[in-house]
DNA sequence: TATGAATGAGATTTCATTCAT
DNA sequence: AATGAATGAAATCTCATTCAT
């Protein structure tokens, strides 16, 4: 488990926010910015929001937008990399699964923090899959599903079912699983009671991922 | 209905099209818009292909495209029409599974055929998906997706984990859990050899989804 | 007064149609198209008219509308010759107007038979008046005009008015009244009642125009 | 009301004009495009005037116009505004006609004025008349029309006139005369000497409308 | 630091006209 | 004689980005 880093990577803003140094002002400037960048990629997407409805929600101009980053793919990723971070902060905190309910109740508790965080981030992380995103954030979500599947894979090898079954095959199923349901469950807005889904999840990735038996 | 059906949706190209009486050479030139049309979604995605784009690929002048689509976004449907249709005539095929052999190697054969039609038109498919595609075509997204869902929570709730599972966000979690895979495999090219992939996939699904027993 | 010319100029139809000899069908054709071209003219308005509205109107193709006329204007000229035929044919039929009751009388009966034949074809009347009409247009427009005023000029000359003022000047006035009242009335649907329209109108031009005296 | 109005509608540009602050530039630019409007309108009509000719014309760029109007249809309505305001006050400069010679000189300074607007909008006027002309615009004509026809209707019946003939037929037949004439002289360049032309209206009208005797 | 102003490349769509069958 | 097919010029509008104050 790694220690939650201090520091947001998104408080730099972008490249030409780094080039300068930023006083009050201008930091309130860029954290506005930052907000209304959420507030708008959520609303709209990312490819339909345009650098004035940003600009315009954060309530500064448009020139001034770029005073802080380049363009628009710039905000996404500062905004994109925060979220990246606590993925991987989450992955980290995914501790060892036996075929028992110690592991049933740690997995189950590890997909609630999932989901959970999934859905603070949904606009963000839709975004980073959706095939048509620039090339830099695809390999920004490439590397976040890249950490996913290195501790799933370590975790599905050291299980019980690891006889029967590939790690790496289904260290890429679990997450295709939970990354996919929670995306529709959250984004396309699928109504599913919260706790019968966990324990159905739970159960599920228990029993094929880890051997898992019932109680 | 297992049955392929014969006629392409396709085939009646968009609402100019429809307006006219096509003969052959239009029949041709609508052929070779479709065509085209796949060719360049798969190449360039859905927001990034030109009108301009198809029209050349297709070796036709940019007027004439308009003759036979009303708008880009007409042409894909036309193309998202066809594969919807095989999609569900999938969907159909899959039987009830038990927890024995004949369940698995049944769940095996369908995941096969599956993973074979979403990678014939993985480019269509990751498009209908993806989020910031017109509404037209997430809604036809979201009733295939349904019809997956339907057939699977019917096979799940006679299986054998009826008891500890609830059938419907199975069924989600199933349809998550193989498309998604499907599209990480396909799309964004990771490499997995089919038959450890077939194997792992068929094993943790039988045994998470069906109470499978490892003969 | 003239003789009504038994042929309507319309009949020979454009310049493609006079280079070929018709015969039974190609008249046919010819007559759908000048019948449809009235009523989309009607309905669109000249400028808004597509050569594909009015080819279709006649149930004819694109192109054979092309056999026929060499573009809309041809068309619009062929149906607007008929018009401006009888606008000169009633301008001729004008006769003096004396300041007493007979003259009221005249004055009245024409002004209906102008107004019923303006009724009858105000849109294309309307269309040649527009001022972005096409040169040709505006030139037949003008003739039209010029065979009006030229009569009127002639009768306010003669008639017990005409020391007060310039008959050239009440001439064009005269024209103007009649023209864009019955315009107003007929196209803008301004509604009043035809008689006490008629009455009005007949009663203020013969006093004002032909030193008429209320009897 | 015969105060003229102090403030042009046109000043505040169309919508995107409106919804930014301007500074002196800004304004700057606002006018360039209003006069190179007025300007291409006059030379080519509305129907055949592009945007890019107003811009051209205005010296600035494509999208710079783009920042001030919606489309070629709010510049033109922006300038329509200005002369509807006017055209209005003038219709309530209108006092009451007396048959006799103070009547006379009252109507022919008025028809001076009236002239003399006209033939400064002319290109602005004869569009929003023209029929094929935007339905907002054709609202504003006939409003304009309305307020003309209002004020005429109230003059001619309280005029001696009153018993022969209908008020609100001889306003519509009033307007008609001098907006058409003065379309006609102005517009289509019929060559008469202005004295001439005055004097013949005012004592046309003056006998018609309002049972004027000569003096 | 902020912001209004300007630009122009680029995308979509329409439609008159010509052509081949 | 008829008609479906093809073309491409032209017009509209958007928006990311740069500039000047």
């Amino acid at each position: 488990m790694s220690e939650k880093s201090a520091a947001k990577p998104s408080r730099a803003g972008g490249t030409p926010a780094r080039e300068r140094k930023l006083r009050a002002q201008g930091r309130r400037t860029l954290r506005k910015l930052l907000d209304a960048g959420r507030e708008v990629f959520e609303r709209k997407g990312y490819r339909d929001t345009r650098v004035d409805d940003v600009a315009q929600a954060a309530g500064t101009s448009h020139g001034t937008f770029y005073l802080y980053f380049a363009n628009k793919e710039e905000l996404f990723e500062a905004l994109a990399a925060d979220v990246a971070e606590e993925m991987e902060a989450l992955a980290d905190e995914l501790g060892p699964i036996d075929a028992g309910a110690t592991g049933y109740a740690t997995l189950r508790d590890w997909l609630d923090r999932f989901a959970a965080l999934y859905g603070h981030h949904a606009p963000i992380i839709s975004v980073w899959q959706s095939n048509d995103a620039p090339r830099e954030l695809l390999r920004l979500g490439r590397d976040v599903l890249g950490d996913l599947v290195e501790v799933l894979a370590k975790r599905v090898a050291e299980s019980a079912a690891s006889s029967d079954i590939d790690p790496d095959t289904a260290a890429v199923a679990f997450v295709s699983l939970i990354e996919r349901f929670t995306y529709l469950v959250t984004v396309r807005q699928l109504h599913l009671r919260r706790d019968t889904m966990l324990d159905t999840l739970a159960r599920i990735l228990h029993t094929g991922f880890f051997g898992g038996r019932v109680a």
